[in-house]
This record gives C-alpha cells, structure tokens and sequence, in this order.
DNA sequence: GGGACCACGCATCGCT
DNA sequence: AGCGATGCGTG
DNA sequence: GTCCC
C-alpha cells in the first residue's frame, strides 16, 4: 500500500536503487533478458513488507537467485555494489543510457553512434539519424514532460468531441493507463474507442483508424 | 546442462 | 516487384 | 539472471 511505499525501507530502497541501476545498464546495451531477471527482482523487493537485514530473508523469493542474494549481500554488508559503480561510471555505457533514452533510439543504433564518437544529445543533432530517432531527439525535453490531471481531462473531452464530430457519435473512448487509476499526472494518454456496431461489420475494419488519424490531424495532435 | 523469457509493426535485407 | 527473414524498437 | 524441463 501507499503507507509501505511512502517511507520505504531505507534499505531496501537502496538495494532497489543499486540493482535499477544496473538493469538499466543492461537494457542499455540490448541485454534484454538479463535486464528482465533485474526488474523482476526488483518488483519482489518493492513489494516486501519488512526490510532487509540478511539476503537470506528474500532467498527462494521470485526472481531472486543465487546471483541476486550475492548482490543483496554485498550491498547489505558494504553498503553498495561495486559492479554497479564500474558499469555506471563507464562513460560509454553512460553514453548507451543517454541516447536509448531517445524515443526511437535502441541499443542497437545507440552503439553505433557511440562508436561513431557521439556522445551528447547536443552531438546527435549533426549525427546522422533515421526519422524515428530524429523525431524523438527533437522533442526530447517535451517528451519527458508530465501532464496534470486535469489537462488529461481536458483531452478527453476535446477527443470526444472530435469522435462524435468528425469520426462517428457511437465512437466511445475509453480511457486506460495511469489516468484511469487517478494519477496526479500522466506520462501520456491512452484511450481505447470502442464501436458497439463493429462486430457487423468487418469490411470496415480500417476506415475508423483513417478517420481517427485525421480528425487528430486535423485538430493538430498528429503532425 | 540448456533453452525460454511477449507480441507485433515497420524498415531493411537478401533472394528469386 | 514480390516475399519471407531478420533486425530494431516500442508499449 | 532466473526458472523450468
């Protein structure tokens, strides 16, 4: 509950923190899988319910194994993580975290920008990109902005509109994600427009998302 | 030990 | 040009 | 890295 994450366990945060760290490294690079096992340990530690004192405690846990233990126990015994200091401290690797933080931008052709020997977003913008990655480096700051409640709603009610206008009146959106659970802000918009007549007609199956797109278009939400 | 670990759209590649 | 395979990135 | 066959 919100009371246990709210003055979580001092410990425990911080064996969160070190192993998010390097998980992060690891999804950086393309190491998907090993990335996962990370986040899967961390999500059984942010769910305890009492702090880490012995990494026997969190033996058997799920996701959590030989590796993970040896991890929590040298975090627990010296305070930190020295593969976390090495991996984080690599200014290559800092380069890889930087740039898959691109929207369009993967470990892939992260690493080949890196070995091209780009190494701010301010470099990117001479490097050459695909479009995808240009569009992400472009709006990169406004891309990490949080949007209020409020203005979710406001959305909303502008999508509404737009469905009943210029699309078709039984489109009914739908909205999911973290406005639905009543965040105070939300990282982007999700809606699902659901059509009760659909199922009776399935030749139209791709005509809604024509109209869709330019109703948005048209209202200035798609470029 | 050794393989699975999410599904899918889009771009690109190699082959025919 | 057409098609499946592969690579890459995303939610 | 972890899990499972």
């Amino acid at each position: 509950n919100s009371f246990c994450t709210l003055l979580a366990f001092a410990m425990n945060g911080t064996i969160i923190d070190t192993l998010a760290k390097v998980a992060e490294v690891y999804r950086s690079n393309g190491v998907v899988y090993r990335y996962k096992a990370y986040r899967t340990a961390i999500d059984t530690i942010k769910g305890l319910d009492f702090e880490i004192t012995s990494a026997d405690q969190v033996k058997g846990l799920k996701g959590i194994g030989k590796g993970m233990i040896d991890k929590i126990a040298e975090i627990l015994r010296t305070g930190a993580l020295q593969q976390e200091k090495d991996v984080t401290s690599d200014p290559v690797n800092q380069a890889l975290r930087l740039f898959t933080s691109v929207h369009g931008i993967g470990p892939v052709l992260a690493r080949q920008l890196v070995e091209q020997g780009y190494r701010t977003l301010e470099d990117l913008k001479a490097a050459h990109l695909p479009p995808a990655a240009r569009m992400g480096l472009a709006h990169y700051e406004d891309g990490k902005e949080r949007i209020p409640f409020a203005e979710v709603e406001d959305h909303l009610a502008h999508m509404r509109q737009l469905m009943h206008g210029a699309v078709d009146p039984a489109l009914i959106p739908v909205v999911c994600g973290s406005h639905r659970r009543l965040g105070p802000t939300s990282g982007d918009v999700d809606v699902l427009l659901t059509q009760p007549l659909s199922h009776s007609q399935a030749a139209s199956k791709y005509v809604y998302l024509r109209l869709v797109v330019k109703a948005l278009r048209d209202a200035g939400y798609v470029p």
